[in-house]
DNA sequence: ATCCTGAAGTCAACATAGTTGACATGAGGA
DNA sequence: TCCTCATGTCAACTATGTTGACTTCAGGAT
């Protein structure tokens, strides 16, 4: 799952505009890259990658959530999920434990090796969002929380 | 690379925010996630993907475009861009022929039925964009570009 | 005790998307 | 003819996902 990474990453191409929002679908690839570029570097020293962060951004917010739940909201399936979330509890950045009453679901936890490295890739990429946040002003940010929870929603 | 479509897609978990900016951070996640997943649906039902369409916006933008520069503009290999690449010239989206000067290298160009579907695919990109612009107005479109330039440029 | 069920785990086969490395081909230019 | 550049191709590998088919673990019901 580790790669070298290649740490700088790949200049927006100039390419002929054949539509108004082809500079807008552009930035959204570019912008997704963007954030995600220092966050993935690190995780790649850390021998992990996205799969593995999404995994831990998920428990951190839902501690003690099963593991079918973590299926459900990461959206796919359970031998996907297999391979990543036992590499993290063999490295000790999750715990899974039966629950009490439930006896049936395991419930997931982060342990403090995880909780540092979950901190420390999502506020690499929270870094990019707050310095492009400060950048454009508040108005801006509030423009762009709307256009993308309308993008969001309109599935 | 055809895949049978799920369509309708993924819900937006709802997590416990450890930090203000978790909450665009996932809206980046879910806008991506938007943007792309009807234009996805359609180019599986063409048998495509999105290494595909990536040429095929390229090429658009880039007629005559060399194999070389593509590779660069889309930052893969060569050995990754074989496979895609001559399942869109077997199926006629794409033309390839020498250069009339440099004959060393070869030119890309699409066909009438490699710039319909180049059109489509990126027109649902387009169009989720257009409606959430349209949602929030010029300044809140405003924002969202400029929020997005600067992660794009952040690297 | 036995059977059923739900949650989790595992194994195999496959598809997709990418990587490096090595080598072949085609077309000028010196 | 030889060199070089752009392209093409083969092989082996990694990573991330899919389905399908089982197994195992833990309660609950009869």
């Amino acid at each position: 799952m580790a790669k070298t990474s290649q740490a700088a990453g790949l200049h927006r191409a100039s390419l002929a505009k054949l539509d108004d929002l082809d500079a807008a679908l552009e930035l959204m690839y570019y912008g997704w890259r963007g954030m995600t570029l220092e966050a993935d570097a690190y995780l790649a020293k850390q021998g992990l990658s996205r799969p593995h962060h999404r995994i831990l951004y998920v428990v951190a917010r839902r501690p003690d959530i099963a593991i079918g739940s973590l299926i459900d909201i990461l959206g796919i399936s359970k031998q996907a999920l297999n391979r990543p979330l036992n590499l993290l509890l063999e490295r000790k950045l999750l715990t899974s434990k039966r629950s009490p009453e439930q006896h049936r679901s395991k419930l997931l936890r982060l342990t403090a090796a995880g909780q540092r490295i979950e901190q420390r890739a999502s506020h690499r990429e929270r870094k990019v969002l707050r310095e492009a946040f400060d950048r454009v002003g508040a108005p801006g940010a509030a423009g762009w929380m709307g256009v993308m929870e309308a993008i969001a929603d309109s599935n």
